[in-house]
RNA sequence: UAAGUAGUUCAUCUUAUCGCUCUUAGUUUUAUUAAGAGAGGAAAGUCCGGACACCAAAGUGAAUCGUAGCGGCUAACAGCCGUCAUUUUGCUAGAAAUAGUAGAAUAGGACAAGUGCAACAGAAAGAAUGUACAGGUAAUGCUGUAGUGAAACCGGGUAAACUCUACGAGGUGCAAUGUUACGUAUAUUGGAGUGUCGAUUUAUCGACAAAGAGUCUCACGCUCAAAUCUUCAAGGGGUAAACAGCUAAAGUUAAUUAGUAAUAAUUAACGCAGAUAAAUGAUAAGAAUCAAUUUUAUUGAUACAGAAUCCGGCUUACAGAACUACUUUAUAU
């Protein structure tokens, strides 16, 4: 299993993230929300995600690049559990919801469970 | 030695594992391997000044805004340096006025154009001239003194009051702008494109007048048209895709020379981030510094803060460390 994250695995066309907003469901465990949307996007990999930390709670660019870093590494080291569990594409934005900093073994075990939850949540639907 | 003020420099470090962006080279066909590079003194506020780009000349005047002793530096500036003046603090001299010296502050042009404003006190704060006393005249606040006040007729004070003077400023900003691709895009619908005169090639050309549009506001000036066209309005869609712009630059470091200095010149070395839902990171261990507890180990903390076209300033934020200068206090000689 890679633990990489390359451009290829990131959401960035601003086409898909307007979608995904528009059309996409909601997961959340705090401090952390996932919004998902199954939708073919012609990559390699099963999932295209993205993170976002909202300029109201968070006011210094330092902290939420700090934030932003911390969800991408718990991403990149757990995303094994998505790429083995599913098999259409989807495309998916995590978004921190505290006000405060966190640490990073907080964030990864909220990633986790977020993870499970929306991996029941597609199974029990497919 | 300690504390304070000002200035300058730095602003945690090392190793391991797992990653990210760019460049180069290879493998070889789209993935991977190797090497190298990868946030700041303020990257921040967006307050000034430029470079650069476009606006169909990027013009003149007015308005508006800005600057304001003098000289210099600079691409330029509201910045910096020097200097004069004024105000002010300390010290020294002196009986004092004041002078000398060290530092700090200053939106520091003009009230001899006009208009406005001036608490309290005072008759009166600007059309001056009341009262008392004295002097004087043909006559009169004509003259002096008293009294209030910071200031009472003096070319009075006041321009971080209007105003005047001198000088300066066209506007919009890299989502500028150019190329390519996608897209039925010169889509579609509606309105307007006038009059007079002259020439002839008889449907075109030229001149004049009026209207329209553009030129940030106003005026002038300038520019813009002949039907697969121009302009105005309505109105729907689409990309926010790729490349260029995009980082070699008023560059950084050092030395020498010129200059009181800001700064400039010469020589040598270096070649120093370019992302775009946005890289520059995460985890673990150790070290360093500080604080607390306790007593020699544990716990906690390590500031302010994250490039977005690029530079020069200003302003604001900031744990701590080092150096320099000055001031104060204590100790020693």
């Amino acid at each position: 299993m890679q633990y990489t994250y390359s451009k290829d695995e990131k959401l960035k066309s601003r086409k898909l993230i307007k979608e995904l907003f528009k059309n996409g469901k909601a997961a959340t465990v705090y401090p952390l929300r996932m919004i998902y949307l199954k939708k073919e996007h012609f990559g390699k990999y099963p999932v295209k995600a993205g993170v976002s930390v909202s300029k109201r709670n968070l006011k210094h660019a330092v902290d939420r690049n700090r934030i932003k870093r911390l969800m991408r590494e718990a991403y990149r080291l757990n995303k094994h559990l998505l790429y083995t569990n599913l098999e259409e594409q989807y495309i998916i934005m995590f978004i921190y919801l505290a006000k405060e900093k966190e640490t990073f073994k907080l964030i990864e075990n909220k990633m986790k469970d977020l993870m499970e939850k929306f991996l029941r949540r597609e199974q029990k639907t497919a």
